[in-house]
DNA sequence: CAGGAGATTTTACGGGTGTTAAAATTTGTT
DNA sequence: AACAAATTTTAACACCCGTAAAATCTCCTG
């Protein structure tokens, strides 16, 4: 076609017999210039294909159109599906998402924050390791860019959305008990404070209802959870220390590996006649409904924290001032009723 | 305490007593200024921290430090532990990788793409949609950017790193087929290349073998695999529509679903006496191992496939020049013996 | 058709770093 | 001490775009 080759904004300005700053307003805003000028530009636009350059733009804009995303472990089906959402989410608002795994390694999260804090984000959206955050680290991060926390309640930034963990652990303990034994509860070493909510909330609830909580903490770490989950469930079941013959996991991964011990010790899983073991999770994780038999957990709702997190982001970045009191959304899991428990 | 801030690489080069140029080299490779220079450089970086401006940086270099990937859906637990290797080897090796995913659809492929280019890598590894992908948004990538493709082979790029289908579901047919049953083969409406290949391989093999190949192919798109063997299969498992009681599924997450719908069926699944069918799957996913029973399948070579791609990958970009043959490497499986066949 | 407000475009400058060439300095060696 | 080699400094330009201020154009009124 034109044969002319577009290195930047000046020669595509050329090409389209238009000034290169008229261009760049098109380029922030295609509404902001004459028809005429937009015909012209777009008429340009399919003949040669011209990107502005992604660097140059954003080393002088002062509010940047990316928005950082941080999960402290990307292989975690219920990060990959939330990430997943939250990067549409901004794709259709005209942002630019960037994604960031500190894969279960402190080092990695600083090194993470850091390299998202030199790219002047308009905003981030992070969920802290937790337990193993540097703290420090992700305070000063949040103090420089508006930062909204999710899924791990580290108390810095402008916002946290998450799971009420008291009122969904609350839910699940109601209903195992009213259907049949109290559940003991099944933990590893707590990675991030919903860990510890959920232990709290289970032994309020227990005793709520007048039974005695029984909680296994057993060992393990880093984020294998099924593995942690299978192993040391099976070592349970083989020395018979359950105390219950309902389980309820501190999470889905967890219950995913108890079950596939349960199963692979004889134990049948579910709460019908026959059935030696009740199962039950928390998240409604994507893989929960796979499990055999499949899990009874409680769902947290992926799409409102996506959504809720990513709205209340965008108020702070177009509101420009940062509000007084710091939000804290939580919300409410739903029973979510398989055949494990 | 230094009271100064530091804005720039200016104000930086100021409070070490050092010229910008040779900061500027220094941060392009520390190994290149005296010793003298680096001590004093990264005495004032202990106590001012100051990180040069990512844009600017990458505004003028010609060879950027990026490294794009992209997946075709992340929240695959394949590629979600695949792109956390190839992250880590990276950052390893001073690149910044930066994670994009199609999330299984075309225009946002070619969006990240497109975004990718503008960023001016300095290499991408790609894991192309396959069947939906745009073939042609993806070679006009390729001929700009360094690119190596991995899984998903598709005839551009400078290098296909993958695995050997045919070897790999070779062994696991001639494993079905001389501890029992000859396996028909699930499968899905093929999404990308490897699942043709895997069907071919399983007919070529069942046929030198002297066996009648058998190919269920169901209804299903998108990437909710699990779903789909599980739906599908339950269909099967129901109206008796299973032409051999062991059953040979094109990939893990299929298998997954698979086994789950078994269980629900009353099919108890396994090689052992008392069971009704044997499952196989594909990919040793990070799953395989905690279905009921556990899966046996072919493992693929997760560390070799991500070190081997990144390895040709920065021999493209240190050589400069593209080799005059394409290269192919495909890793063998391993058989991965479960309970599950 | 003159006049003027408002919309749009142009002019001109700045941002933070890469990069180069030549001059100046330091280091290591004999 | 003298000299070659290695390194640093100085100076200046480049990169590609954002943006404020100045200049121009549009369109409408009277």
């Amino acid at each position: 076609m034109g044969g002319r080759k577009i290195k930047n904004m000046e020669d595509f300005a050329k090409v389209c017999e238009i000034s290169r700053p008229t261009l760049s307003k098109y380029f922030n805003n295609p509404q902001s210039v004459r028809n005429t000028t937009r015909t012209k530009i777009e008429a340009a636009l399919e003949e040669f294909d011209y990107r502005p350059n992604i660097f140059a733009i954003n080393q002088n804009r002062k509010l940047t159109k990316t928005i950082g995303i941080l999960v402290p472990y990307l292989a975690d089906p219920f990060f990959a599906e939330l990430v997943r959402m939250i990067e549409r989410l901004c794709i259709a608002t005209g942002y630019w998402p960037i994604v960031f795994s500190a894969h279960g390694d402190q080092e990695l999260e600083n090194n993470a924050l850091s390299t998202l804090q030199s790219l002047r984000p308009a905003g981030a959206l992070i969920a802290p390791l937790g337990r193993r955050s540097d703290f420090d680290a992700v305070r000063r991060f949040a103090e420089e860019v508006p930062t909204v926390v999710f899924d791990s309640h580290v108390d810095v930034g402008q916002a946290f959305v998450g799971s009420n963990n008291f009122q969904s652990i609350g839910l699940m303990v109601d209903y195992l008990c009213r259907s049949g034994e109290p559940p003991c509860f099944f933990e590893m070493p707590p990675v991030n404070p919903n860990a510890n909510k959920r232990r709290e909330a289970y032994i309020q609830s227990m005793e709520r209802l007048g039974h005695d909580p029984k909680v296994l903490q057993v060992n393990g770490s880093g984020w294998e959870f099924e593995r942690i989950g299978m192993e040391e469930g099976e070592r349970l079941i083989v020395s018979r220390a359950l105390p219950s013959n309902t389980v309820l996991c501190s999470n889905d991964r967890l219950a995913v590996g108890f079950v596939a011990a349960a199963y692979q010790n004889g134990l049948r899983v579910g709460r019908g006649p026959g059935c030696a073991l009740r199962v039950a999770g928390h998240d409604n994780h994507p893989w929960s409904q796979f499990t055999s038999p499949p899990l009874t957990t409680v769902s947290q709702d992926y799409t409102a924290i996506a959504e809720r997190s990513i709205s209340i982001l965008f108020n702070l970045i177009h509101e420009g001032s940062l509000p007084e009191d710091r939000q804290v959304i939580l919300f409410d899991g739903k029973l979510v009723l398989r055949s494990s428990a």
